[in-house]
DNA sequence: TAGATTGTTAATCGATTAACAATC
DNA sequence: TAGATTGTTAATCGATTAACAATC
């Protein structure tokens, strides 16, 4: 189970295994690779090479593994058994959409505090998470110390409060917005990008229209 | 410019160069494959296959390409320039952000209906977005022609109202329901998971920690 | 035992990167 | 011309898939 070995592609497929597995009913105590990954339409020695590398055990032979134990196995091996503090900066539609899910907890994720400029916003609060001006960002970010910066502004603002949040202590960015972030090493990166993904469906949806259309010469 | 031809990864970077070409200053007339790498951290190569890719006209030696030709061209190749009709349904705290963000027009996309079973909701608009009653949905869906489908309800009802839009019309199902969909060919489906992100967030971060501290001995 | 299932080793496939020839 | 830059062909790298041996 050694965590940094794992690849990319892999790493993505682990959650998607943890979702489909709590859906399973209560008196499903084993289940085969095999069955996952039918059920997800994956191929089935890519479902065992990544159960076994994010599993303790592995399974039986003719059994398959233990739900419970894969469960446990997967949420461990993700990390959502030990919590990690977030902050958000932007509390516009999508960062208080974001406040206000409550399934990050279960992933291990916690909004500790939630940061704007409007003041028609500080001092409120969605959920538990209270919304701080900007500004005390440098007084209140250290000391909750966390380590990851949920950016939900414009990108005009975007690599200004990026930097401040460098400078507080924040070593991992989930970037909402448009922009692009220049970052030192080691710090992270991550781009949640609504237009690549629209430019997925929008091409593959080309692609199929195109073949459909095709066959009916 | 043959755009079922290109892979997946490089699909994926074009609008991430389309956003980076739209904030360069109007004084810049062209660009090298190479400065674009460089802005944006990725390799030379790749940079210049992408870009030829999607560009009809191609880059000129020593000069690079045209900024605004190239802008033109990703639009064209994306299919931002001609609008795709899609509906929405489940007008929660992410359903109503993604109602009322403005990028999606520049993307191709328009959002023509939304939908909800909540009478507080019915009725109302949110932008220019009317909500309907989700028992209206085989009336209005098939009039709008719609073919893409942003799926943002609770996981449990996902399968069914995945299922209903299928017989109303939609050919592409924007899931961002931790739901798994199970479609018939040749529906395209695309998941928009948190928890994945969320999951290649806490390993980087952890895998860096690890690193960071190793190099303290 | 036979068969379902596991996990691993080898072959294939696809994407990235490196080397190079072409061109303004 | 020399040099920056393009686009392509070949080499490398990594992930997926196929074949197989192990096991309950």
């Amino acid at each position: 189970m050694d965590k940094s070995n794992i690849s990319k592609p892999s790493l993505r497929r682990l959650p998607v295994y943890l979702s489909y597995l709590k859906t399973l009913p209560a008196s499903t105590r084993t289940i085969s690779a095999t069955a996952v990954a039918a059920a997800l339409g994956l191929n089935e020695v890519q479902v065992r090479k990544d159960l076994s590398a994010a599993s303790s055990g592995g399974g039986r032979p003719k059994m398959g593994y233990s739900v419970k134990e894969l469960i446990a196995d997967l949420e461990e091996f993700l990390g959502y058994r030990n919590t990690k503090d977030a902050i958000l900066i932007g509390v516009g539609r999508l960062g208080g959409a974001l406040l206000s899910f409550k399934g990050f907890g279960e992933c291990g994720m916690r909004i500790a505090a939630a940061f704007d400029n409007d003041p028609m916003k500080i001092g409120r609060r969605i959920g538990d998470v209270q919304i701080h001006d900007i500004r005390e960002l440098p007084d209140v970010c250290p000391k909750l110390g966390a380590h990851i910066g949920i950016l939900t502004t414009s990108p005009e603002h975007a690599q200004a409060l990026c930097d401040l949040m460098l400078k507080n202590g924040i070593l991992a960015i989930w970037n909402f917005s448009t922009a692009h972030l220049e970052v030192p090493e080691p710090i992270i990166v991550h781009n949640e990008n609504l237009a690549v993904s629209l430019a997925m469906i929008s091409h593959d949806l080309e692609e199929m229209m195109d073949r459909e259309g095709k066959q009916e010469d």
